[in-house]
DNA sequence: CATTGCATGGCAATCGGTTGTCAAATTGTG
DNA sequence: CACAATTTGACAACCGATTGCCATGCAATG
């Protein structure tokens, strides 16, 4: 039986370390965070100490005299879109890698949640990464200056970003449908407040033009399956035979609806979704779309956050990463119907 | 302009309000938290200068005194299984609106990271919610001694625990398959450390026993896509017309695989997944599947956990709660091959 | 009018660390 | 051997709250 109360029902703290090797708890601090304040012999005495009985430092207190919480707030529109569940993977591998605690919060596509939560966050994190955010360029900027931040898709000036080069796939996509006889193409718009939705079409209508292809704009659609009906019905009226689509989700939802009614995809209509989410490659048919790097562009996103926690680390600050995409063709797109 | 610094660099703290009302600090923390504590003229002013000063507590210090920290951890084995975006999105929604902030770890399916990470959010969580754990009974029940939890798919004696019911829903599968006129069914079972699929083994076999159907098992399998292909492989080898297959990730898989050889489904070969996760309704076939109710069992889980924080809100601790499974027939089951 | 009782608000300790400051101990140098 | 330089470790303030305890003041009671 050990003379110490090796378990405690209370995890140890910094001054029970101090009382069982007689020391302060200022030096068991140091010995733990500046080992080279310490002398060789106390510290390894400390160090001892701290395995016997198994201490593990409070972050809240950590948090509370350092200023720095160890914790990094994810903040998402909606957890239910499979793709943020691709990018929160990413950050979670690379905060975790990094020794930091990830805050995940769903802001329900609403610009007072989104800003709020930023407020909170602002005591209780070290900094966030905002995912398609829903703010004003200004809030935007003034939150970035209170609090270290990295959006992504989302470009604003002076904050850091990750964009998904989204939109120069498109114009691939675009070639792609020209190539098999495609001449009457739509795209199938996103929400009105996704910057992304607004610039892909435009570079679209750019490359369209550049190649004397009429691409109309169809919608606004909520990016989820079940808007994927209406924007089906609606390509099919517009007499299109192929559309560009603003995500997956919306995509499949079109070919559950086109199947419905009884159209093929793609003999009848071709089919470019855009993310590569999960499911993509096993719906029926499969889904020709823009393959986003959504995983790495989570990493990325964290690694610039970090940078700007520890500008020590050498390497200048990156303040905007575009991630390359790139068209990955499967079973949706075929060649144009013939007349 | 202001006479008070309205919009100071750094976040109010008490100590500004109570500068500004003329008062202590712990008045104004009593006024914020023991209203009646306070007479209401003075309460009504603090308030006021809290608003003004757009005051927000600091969590950090919060926890530190109260001991409370308001947020909840949430362990799951693999954030790349779809299964657990469902539950993520059911935490998370129901700890947001008890204020509660969710803390998402990764475990890696290791018990040791597990173990680690428990043991470290039990100074900066009031509880945890562990899906699918990798520890051992005696492990689980140690852990549950140190601080709050709830187990979701995971029964141990004395730590509460959120089951969804997949095991009586293989009966209902078997059921179906049976009256489809198979008669060679094989159990495609998950990884060797589940104790889900072990548990709808025993179930499946015992029902196989009871309607006097020969049923094997085979595998044992990761919970993922690209494991689909071996369990299909295997399938097709051993001769069975039909599977019950541990997830709806290796049931898709084996979907793909079987295409890919030329087998059709469900002529040559019937299905059934299990968890009904997002994409099994857009698979090629569509899958049946035995439906589980996975946010659902996320939002429980949190309900369960919070009442053991707060006794006082009436209503006894349920410390078991079994959801409900149902069979969800779709494309990928039908009539066995004929002789 | 004296006394009891309650409402109210301030003081100070506490949570578990970090960190600036300073004194004591050690070492090296002339 | 005395003195300066350098380690080393203790003291105490601080981070931002919470909370037990106490002093004050006012109203109600005998």
């Amino acid at each position: 039986m050990s003379t110490h109360p090796v378990a405690a029902d209370r995890p140890a703290t910094i001054h029970d370390i101090a009382a069982l090797c007689g020391v302060a708890a200022s030096t068991v601090s140091r010995a733990l965070s500046t080992p080279e304040r310490v002398n060789i012999h106390t510290r390894q005495r400390i160090q001892a100490a701290a395995v016997e009985l198994n201490y593990t430092p409070n972050s809240q207190a950590k948090a509370l005299s350092s200023g720095k919480t160890g914790a990094v707030g994810v903040l998402v529109p909606d957890i239910t879109n499979p793709f943020y569940f691709d990018l929160i993977r990413g950050t979670q591998l690379q905060l975790k890698a990094a020794g930091y605690t990830q805050l995940l919060v769903d802001t329900e596509e609403s610009d007072e949640v989104e800003a709020s939560t930023m407020e909170q966050l602002r005591k209780s994190a070290d900094g966030v990464i905002v995912a398609a955010s829903r703010l004003s360029d200004e809030a935007l900027t003034a939150a970035a200056a209170k609090m270290p931040m990295v959006t992504v898709n989302r470009d604003v000036d002076g904050v850091p970003a990750v964009i998904i080069d989204t939109p120069s796939a498109t114009s691939q996509a675009l070639d792609h449908l020209i190539s098999l006889g495609h001449s009457s193409v739509a795209y199938i718009a996103g929400p009105a407040t996704s910057q992304s939705s607004a610039r892909r079409w435009e570079a679209l209508s750019e490359a369209a033009e550049a190649r004397g292809v009429e691409v109309r704009v169809l919608g606004n659609f909520a990016p989820k399956t079940q808007s994927g009906a209406a924007a089906a019905d609606a390509a099919v009226h517009s007499g299109v035979t192929a559309c560009i689509v603003f995500n997956d989700l919306i995509a499949i939802g079109m070919l559950q609806r086109l199947r419905e009614r009884g159209l093929r995809v793609p003999e009848d209509m071709s089919i470019v979704g855009c993310d590569d989410i999960f499911g993509a490659d096993f719906c029926n048919p499969p889904l020709t779309t823009m393959t986003s790097p959504i995983e790495q562009a989570g990493r990325v996103a964290v690694s610039m956050l970090l940078a700007q926690l520890n500008p020590l680390a050498g390497g200048g600050v990156r303040n905007r990463s575009v991630m390359p995409t790139y068209l990955t063709v499967r079973g949706s797109t075929g060649a144009a119907p013939q007349h």
